[in-house]
DNA sequence: TGATTTCCTGACACCGTGTCAGAAACTTGA
DNA sequence: TCAAGTTTCTGACACGGTGTCAGGAAATCA
């Protein structure tokens, strides 16, 4: 498995400058100016060889999708592995959700265009394994802290509610929130200016309706908030 | 105003034929084999007759997203319109929500299309201004039912919640859960099969959380669906 | 019925995709 | 070091879809 030659090296290489390079175009440019010549042109090779490493333009999306999905596992994780009560760390790994989204948009909306069925079809089984294997990654780490949660007596869950419920609540809401928060133009027209902050006083809610202790009345939820951002903002810079 | 010559009729029902016959693809194909031939072909026109009434595809979609829209629109109002307490009407509303996606999964389709910024920008606001009038209307007729459930009493928010902020709580809820309904591959994974359901509890729970009157504990949730069903079913249909 | 306007069409130019034969570069072994 | 063998790279090509527009067909008018 040692002893690359230089070249296979290269080829290795090359295929992160192609990623490196569509994602620059469409951070600068947005989706639409992407196409294989122009990355071709980016990369200073031409679209053959694009086409050696990438089947179709899909396949590209799809493996810029998957950085960013395994970059939020990254960012989960972390967040979930705070010593601190199970409220904490729930609030944390929301923190994550909310950042992923603010500091990396493109990989949100690569996410949001692998998720058009007319994308998805076009792209191989094995990548889109891997985006799959990350999501489940992710509501693993969420169940996580919720089992910890009813583990301590933090939280009782209703028959109806299971750990793995909960999560899908709380991932709806968010993502629900942050898509609204990227496309919708009616947010301002009814006097929501900060979506993020409103995304962070429901999610609050929603806990101490199901009375995960700490309540927030305990705890100052702009206090916590800021906490986080301390200990896990400048990790989730880049 | 009256009079229209025969000929302008035909133009007028063509616009419609067009749409028709577009939406009728993508249903029993998807969205990929969507093209302007595919329709000219549909409709037994030219391409360029077809280009005579919609400048290029996206307007297509976002005509018929506007279509999806003004359907919600009338969806919800027909809902919000019960002759019931303002918790029943409510729950009404979100079963709206629940149908408008399972009964016309197409139009869900549409409105995702059009949330890409790629398809949109090559659209003209106009059309982009009337979708926008339907969310618009849409958060109004569910941001009336709360404001006349805090007038009726059944309902007290606390202070950093207006209502226009619970309905964007409910509203990310709903569409997130549908949108990973549609597109996450995961849910079965961690045991969730019916996430309509889920998300009905969700709601319910949420509703509780803020005290909306009349209470969970007081109504059988299931039992005020399957009544919603039985007085709203028939006219979702088409 | 002929003049005028309006509408429809298909050919055309263009752009991006995906393929592939052959050229170029690299590797190997004597 | 070099020639044979292998791998990699390239740009020309075919294709399919878009959007335009000159000119012909149809409708309307007087």
């Amino acid at each position: 498995m040692e002893a690359l030659s230089p070249k296979k090296i290269e080829i290795q290489e090359r295929e992160q400058k192609i990623l490196t390079a569509a994602r620059k175009i469409v951070v600068r440019e947005g989706y639409q100016p992407l196409s294989m010549e122009r990355i071709a042109d980016a990369v200073e090779y031409s679209r053959g060889t694009i086409y050696n490493h990438f089947s179709c333009k899909e396949e590209i999306i799809i493996a810029l999708a998957e950085k960013g999905a395994a970059k939020r596992v990254d960012m989960f994780r972390e967040a979930a592995s705070h010593q601190a009560d199970s409220r904490f760390r729930m609030l944390a790994v929301c923190y994550a959700a909310e950042r992923f989204v603010i500091n990396f948009p493109d990989y949100f909306l690569f996410e949001q265009i692998f998720n058009l069925d007319s994308v998805r079809e076009k792209t191989s089984p094995e990548r889109q394994q891997l985006i799959h294997t990350c999501e489940i990654q992710c509501m693993g780490i969420i169940t996580g802290v919720v089992r910890d949660a009813v583990a301590s007596r933090d939280l009782t869950l209703p028959d109806e509610i299971t750990p793995e419920r909960l999560v899908f609540g709380l991932w709806a809401l968010t993502s629900g929130a942050y898509g609204l928060a990227f496309t919708s133009q009616s947010l301002p027209h009814i006097g929501i200016t900060d979506p993020y902050k409103v995304v962070r006083t429901h999610v609050c809610h929603l806990l101490d309706g199901y009375k995960w202790k700490p309540l927030s009345s305990d705890h100052s939820v702009d206090e916590v908030f800021s906490q986080l951002e301390k200990t896990l903002g400048k990790s989730f810079q880049i």
